[in-house]
DNA sequence: AAAAAAT
């Protein structure tokens, strides 16, 4: 099978092959054929089978062929993130360069001048996010009556993040007469609806189960203890591997984010980071030194887990274990693109448990242990002993330690962070050396608060205890005062 | 529970 057989247009398979490729994927293959026969399609696929490719080249042949209509649109393309949308943009960009064909880029975040300045110019193609499309349709300056080809991308995602109202109000808005193609990772019943709704006699192709994950993915769980401390560290340890040329790291919040990102940089790596309190600018920057290789490390929250295609990437982090299953398919998916080997480490603690078993659910697969067994002396000793000089800890030491994961044993089926190692670790952390036990009967100073900080005045100490966000890495054992006896036998497990 | 998307 070659992209000839596909019914494409001679130009466009010249800009296909110039673009280096010369074998159509599985769903290019079968979705190209029915969109030039003007069919409507679901397809079900994740993002990284060529998907993009599948709707974008049998479009641009669609509209170079067809007759254009000034100042009004031919065809709107709906995504459901900024990044991504900037994506197919670029994807229209290389393949119909050859055209006359023109585009708009409609998505929030960027100043709304240049996008009307362009409609008002007259485009035939829309590549838009929901909330930037319907303002600028609310200012009366979209018409859409002659929008004959719609895309829905990533519907799975536009579910989750609440477009589905948007999406099917932007679909009223278009002639009854279209070719509307939906794709989605996922068929859950809303998406279902939408396209009964739709679409009419649509194909299906489907080319790999929902859900399944990338065969050349090797995927680890690291148990951990919950600190941000500990989890810090596992991360550092991870990311000295000597194959870890670069790494998307995935966190649950953006404050974690920002704060993994911040902790990186101090240690020396060559980090940055996304997420979607940034300025759209500072988001496109990052993601730019990323590809450019300038950083070799990006921190990110979901907004870079689904769809966003940058080669090369060596592995993926889950910082956080993932709280959606699905999310987990997608983040690690950033990773084993175009057919490369990736590996994808998700440190687990003791509460990920539920969430990593409904990963394996999902996936049908059992995911390898892996333990890191205990920080190395000379990498770490201030850790060994939480509760003494953290701010005075030694500077990691010059190089970082390289560590080859260690083969999990072939036994190990405990739950994630319920391991023999997994104890011990938290035990270490957790106990308080004996001679440092309150004793009996004086008055206690609390050994699980934070010792004092030079800049807390001591007498704060007791009804104060250092903000969250101004503690260095201490775990957080939710104790806020002294300790009673009866508990320091519980502590210590 | 979070993040994303219009400002």
């Amino acid at each position: 099978m070659s992209f000839a057989d596909l019914g494409l247009s001679d130009e466009l398979l010249s800009a296909v092959t110039d673009a280096g490729y010369t074998e159509p994927t599985p769903i290019q293959a079968q979705a190209i054929p029915s969109v030039l026969m003007m069919r409507d399609l679901i397809g079900i696929a994740q993002t990284g089978t060529g998907k993009t490719a599948a709707f974008v080249l049998p479009m641009i042949d669609i509209l170079a062929h067809g007759r254009s209509r000034a100042r009004m649109p031919r065809s709107l393309i709906l995504e459901p993130t900024r990044e991504l949308a900037a994506q197919v943009a670029e994807n229209f960009e290389k393949y119909g360069a050859g055209t006359k064909l023109s585009m708009a880029l409609l998505i929030g975040g960027v100043s709304m001048g240049d996008q009307i300045k362009a409609l008002e110019k007259g485009v035939d193609v829309l590549i838009a996010t929901p909330g930037r499309l319907m303002d600028l349709f609310g200012r009366g300056n979209i018409l859409l009556t002659g929008c004959s080809m719609l895309v829905i991308d990533e519907a799975d995602r536009m579910l989750d993040m609440g477009f589905i109202p948007d999406i099917e109000e932007i679909c009223t808005k278009l002639p009854k007469q279209r070719q509307t193609l939906l794709f989605s990772a996922t068929m859950p019943a809303p998406i279902k609806r939408l396209a009964d709704k739709f679409l009419e006699n649509p194909k299906t192709i489907e080319v790999s189960r929902p859900a399944s994950t990338n065969l050349n993915i090797k995927q680890w769980l690291v148990p951990v203890s919950g600190t941000a401390f500990k989890k810090r560290d596992a991360l550092r340890r991870l990311l000295g591997q000597d194959e870890v040329r670069n790494a998307i790291i995935f966190c649950n919040r953006k404050t974690t984010v920002r704060e993994l990102n911040k902790s990186l940089k101090s240690h020396g790596f060559k980090s940055g980071e996304i997420h979607g309190d940034m300025e759209q600018a500072q988001r496109i920057a990052e993601l730019d030194l990323f590809k450019d290789g300038k950083i070799n490390i990006l921190v990110a929250s979901d907004v870079a887990a689904r769809g966003l295609d940058i080669k090369g990437v060596s592995h993926v982090f889950n910082f956080d274990a993932p709280w959606h299953p699905d999310d987990y398919v997608h983040r690690i998916g950033r990773t084993g693109r175009g057919g490369a080997t990736g590996i994808a480490f998700t440190l687990v603690t003791a509460e990920d448990a539920e969430n990593i078993q409904n990963i394996e659910k999902l996936t049908g697969q059992k995911i390898d242990r892996l333990e890191l067994g205990d920080t190395p002396e000379a990498d770490a000793p201030a850790a060994e002993e939480p509760r003494r000089g953290r701010r005075e800890r030694a500077p990691r030491a010059e190089g970082r330690r390289e560590r080859t994961p260690r083969a999990p044993t072939p036994e190990v089926t405990v739950e994630a962070g319920a391991s023999p190692q997994a104890d011990r670790d938290a035990g270490s952390e957790a106990a308080p050396r004996p001679s440092e036990r309150p004793q009996r009967g004086s008055r206690i100073e609390p050994t699980f608060a934070p010792p004092p900080r030079r800049d807390v005045r001591r007498d704060d100490r007791n009804d104060r205890r250092p903000h969250r966000d101004e503690r260095d890495d201490g775990p957080d054992d939710g104790w806020n005062g002294p300790i009673p006896d009866f508990l320091n036998a519980v502590i210590a497990l």
